[in-house]
DNA sequence: CCAAAAGTGTTTCACGTACACCCATGC
DNA sequence: GCATGGGTGTACGTGAAACACTTTTGG
């Protein structure tokens, strides 16, 4: 079967920024690639995009894939379409930004044939094409947004203790914070639960947990934009 | 001539949503559209991307051929892949927005063949294909980017008055500004340079000119984030 | 001299920041 | 009982917001 064409066209690609966060830091989900062009070099999960799916359904369909990642957060990065990107013919790709709950998905790191694997931000292999550009996009667009949005939660599991949501921040924003002020400040915003329920089994006074409570920010979110980090 | 392809290919096309300023508010620039789908609508100035050209290229490039606009403003908003918001085909679109010194450009209003004009940003026609949903968001964009960046100057001339400054945030913000305060913010962040040249041939004290300095810009926005409002 | 917009300072309040000690648990 | 991280309040400084009168020009 082909496809013909009165002028040419160019290949449309979906590649997606899956970030995940663990105890120490800001992981990438990076799959190693095992056909030319850059066979057995890391890469950002991605595909081409079928005709009859949207750009985010292609995301969401080459993730679960490549990477057995279902039902995370997706938002559109940028497009690139820089002639000579991809060494084989003119290809126009769709860049996208996830953020999954690593806890809910720690298992499944490589389904599919090819490896794929969570990497350390700041220590990162060599991607191919110009994965390392729209990466390094990615980490920007996120370490903005995340100051007065809070999409950080999608990082986290449902319930979540103060310090760990203060840990998300200092490592996204790549600096340290004062916790009686993050509290203070986090906690002046309705939409943070405290549950009845206390971590167990720590060698410590027993932290609280939260849950971030969606339809909350939704209703105050015109009156109140929130934090401001 | 023709081309052929083992896969079925969606289209790929740029749009731009062209803001200017003038005394009363805030402009978009359209085309009227002379072919079918949609003859005879008002729509975004775009068209098909070629396969030697980037998509800023291509988005430069239609706005020359359809608006006689060069040299403008251009940054990428989103991209679109409904997968029926053509009613031809699958077409996907690389939506950009872009800022221009209307009164640089006052003369050029019409120069292709087909109709292009200046439309108040609330006072719009209705659009072809899903062109209002793009209009909507590139207005979105452009009053949270103005608010911590300072990409309001290119829709002004080279030389300004503060009040001009002053109404374009309010235009942008649709909220009014306290003139003191405003000039208090403005002026402490060092890149407007007052000119020796005040207005003339106004009925009233006239004012200083001022111009935006790019470079103390760009040396100074890294210690300070400039204003907020 | 009158109309019209330019230019200018002070006070008040909210918010960000810095900072140190007691508490609950596991071992 | 000791080590470990959880949880709490106050004092200070900076920046945003509210607000009214004098100045300069053209007609």
């Amino acid at each position: 079967m082909s496809y013909t064409y009165e002028y040419p066209r160019a290949a449309l690609t979906v590649d997606c920024v899956v970030f995940g966060l663990d105890e120490e830091d800001l992981k990438v989900m990076l799959i190693q690639r095992d056909l030319p062009p850059f066979e057995g070099r890391w890469a950002l999960p991605g595909g081409f995009v079928r005709l009859d799916e949207t750009l985010e359904d292609a995301a969401l369909r080459e993730l679960q894939e490549e990477t057995g990642l279902e039902r995370v957060y997706l938002e559109q990065l940028c497009t690139i379409g820089d002639v000579d990107r991809d060494p084989r013919e003119r290809v126009v790709t769709v860049a996208y930004y996830a953020l999954v709950k690593m806890s809910d998905h720690r298992v499944q790191a490589a389904t599919d044939a090819r490896a794929a694997a969570w990497f350390a931000i700041d220590d990162l292999p060599s991607l191919a094409f110009d994965h390392d550009k729209i990466l390094a996009m990615a980490h920007e667009r996120l370490r903005g947004k995340v100051r007065y949005q809070p999409i950080g939660f999608e990082l986290l599991p449902n319930k979540f203790a103060l310090r760990q949501l203060q840990h998300l921040y200092e490592v996204i924003l790549e600096r340290p914070l004062d916790k009686r002020n993050f509290r203070k400040k986090i906690l002046r915003s309705s939409y943070l639960i405290q549950l009845n329920e206390k971590q167990s089994g720590v060698a410590h006074k027993p932290a609280y947990y939260y849950r971030f409570d969606k339809e909350i920010y939704e209703e105050h979110k015109k009156e109140n934009l929130g934090f401001n980090f």
